[in-house]
DNA sequence: CTGAAAGCGCTAACAA
DNA sequence: TTGTTAGCGCTTTCAG
């Protein structure tokens, strides 16, 4: 008999009948207004409690124009986006710090189509469904801030921007190339003189970083790349770098590779060619995703903190929103984790080569 | 000068205006009701256009119950999580669906934590933030159903039930078995007789299908499995359990793992053992994801049409959302795929096991 | 065929 | 400290 029971989901207007207090002294409650005396509080938040009341989303959206969701449209190809659990990672932690500030998160997976992701931004923002936008893969000359700015809507970046991007980033903390300065070290140190390196697309900024902190690492010790490449990402792409890199006259006896899922498709091209790893070729990927531990020999990679980087990039964007206070989650720089995949020049290897 | 440009995002009202009609044409118009002459529709389509006008979601909502969002809360351990691009593949399909439909998809993922799951659940449900769920990973005696009962929301099943469990499903067509048993019977037409299976954890449905497919395969041959073990799906689970297999005295010639995360540890963990595979045990996996081509030997494994079994749920929630017509989504039966993890028996091994 | 008007559930002035 | 009330942008009767 209290209010509509039963007719559906409860309103305010039950929850101020139960407690026997106006809608206004709810709303003020439960949205920790002051002006409440603390009975009215406790009265009002127990009826809430009994109705097992909860703010409707469109209703709170519709009046103060906040949704309290934020979006994340990611733009791959389907089978590169389920071979690489890189995007789970970042999610993860996206959600850690969107969950307890009550945000939702709302994914978008369009395919390899620019006009798709471009009509997704558009759609969530002109449906007014989120707050604000997460962008992944920073991209060389990114046009979606422009489009973002365009529909108006706030956005943070994960990861570096190309040039000086008008939209805030967030990124590892320290030297971010410190991972692979670090990896062509320890490469250096094992003895290696002919290191080649498989970038990823060139459209992605952090192809470019990382190759130059790459040739920068080498040309420190007076050497300069056996061997660069680029890729595309995908297994296919780095067994064809394989390839190259094993046929040629002068072959490397070590690369690097700008993920793990290409890395430990180099492995096995590798051993396919009957290719010792990590006897005749040392291999570094990037990421350390579970699979690095998984793959036999275990892959040397350098880690990157990704579930921090979707943490910090929450934040950032709840802070814009002005809906957390500027703590800046700390990202750990990249770090190279030493397995089974590199080891020591072997003589015969480093000597005769064709 | 029209309207209010600038002064924010247009209304309803605005896109009237400049069509010169009333509110209710407009939403007439968009919604496709009937009553409007075509020289009318065409005059707002033509404003609405101009203005780049899309209805408020959050309007559109509060006025009729309908947010044209569904849920998929995720309840995994982290690390599980971004080792298995299962559900990368499964909501690759899901979007497939609901994009075009206007919905979208508000992910949430929750730890390895009952209660933070029908916290999700139940937030969003409460907040009316979705008109309906997506449930994935069948669990035995799964408590979801009451849940989403008490709660009043429309969910459907990404899998198969435990027991007539009242929610719509969405499974493989065919026999949903027949990959396993295929598996079996290649593995018994190669000349293995002692077969082990490495299962998933006991809560998942699937685990026990799964298994009860294994011993049915293998006993219409009239032999016994040689060993069945449970894990828990993770690498290091993997890893023991083959350690366990491969130090017993009688041990098996061949091993199914019930996905390819635990195979292709499984994989290295025999190599670790001095174990060559194929030539002294076969490996079969169980998904198909792309790490099985990446690896080597390349995986023997049962593929899942997971991108159409998502595709397949999201539209049986649309249906039950009375959003889309009743027409099914096909799902492929699960299909084995042969690769190098599996070969004949080797004498040697088939003889001598301790 | 078209338009006026009543809310959907909530928040924020403004009054009391 | 508390209550009253005017919308937020939209859909939907119900009259014209």
């Amino acid at each position: 008999m209290t209010g509509r029971r039963g007719s559906g989901k409860p309103t305010i207007a039950d929850v101020a009948a139960l407690a026997g207090v106006s809608v206004a002294a709810v709303s003020k409650v439960v949205n920790g207004k002051g002006g409440i005396s603390a009975p009215t509080r406790d009265r009002v938040l127990r009826a809430a409690a009994r109705l097992r009341w909860t703010p409707s989303a469109a209703a709170v959206a519709l009046r103060g124009a906040r949704t309290r969701a934020v979006g994340l449209v990611v733009r791959r190809p389907p089978d590169l986006l389920s071979a690489d659990p890189h995007f789970t990672r970042l999610i993860t932690g996206v959600e850690a710090e969107l969950s307890p500030a009550g945000h939702g998160l709302l994914l978008h997976l369009v395919g390899d189509d620019p006009a798709a992701e471009e009509a997704a931004y558009r759609r969530l923002a002109d449906e007014r469904r989120v707050d604000g936008f997460l962008l992944t893969e920073s991209r060389v000359d990114d046009t979606r801030f422009a489009l973002l700015r365009e529909l108006g809507a706030h956005a943070v970046l994960v990861g570096t921007p190309w040039r000086d991007d008008p939209v805030p980033s967030a990124r590892a903390g320290g030297d971010r190339e410190a991972g692979v300065r670090a990896a062509v070290e320890h490469l250096l140190d094992l003895g290696h003189r002919r290191v080649a390196y498989v970038s990823g697309p060139e459209d992605r900024v952090h192809t470019h970083h990382r190759r130059r902190a790459f040739e920068e690492a080498l040309a420190a010790r007076g050497l300069a790349p056996a061997r660069t490449l680029v890729s595309d990402f995908t297994a296919a792409g780095a067994v064809d770098a394989v390839r190259a890199l094993l046929g040629a006259d002068d072959r490397p006896t070590a690369v690097l590779l700008a993920n793990d899922t290409m890395a430990v498709a180099a492995l096995s091209a590798a051993r396919r060619l009957g290719v010792d790893v990590p006897g005749e070729l040392s291999v570094v990927g990037h990421d350390d995703l579970p699979l690095a531990e998984l793959v036999y020999p275990t892959l040397t990679t350098v880690r990157q903190d990704l579930v921090n980087l979707g943490r910090a990039a929450a934040r950032l964007l709840l802070v814009a929103l002005g809906e957390a206070d500027d703590a800046p989650v700390a990202v750990r720089p990249p770090e190279l984790v030493v397995r089974e995949s590199t080891a020591g020049v072997r003589r015969a290897a480093a000597a005769g080569s064709r």
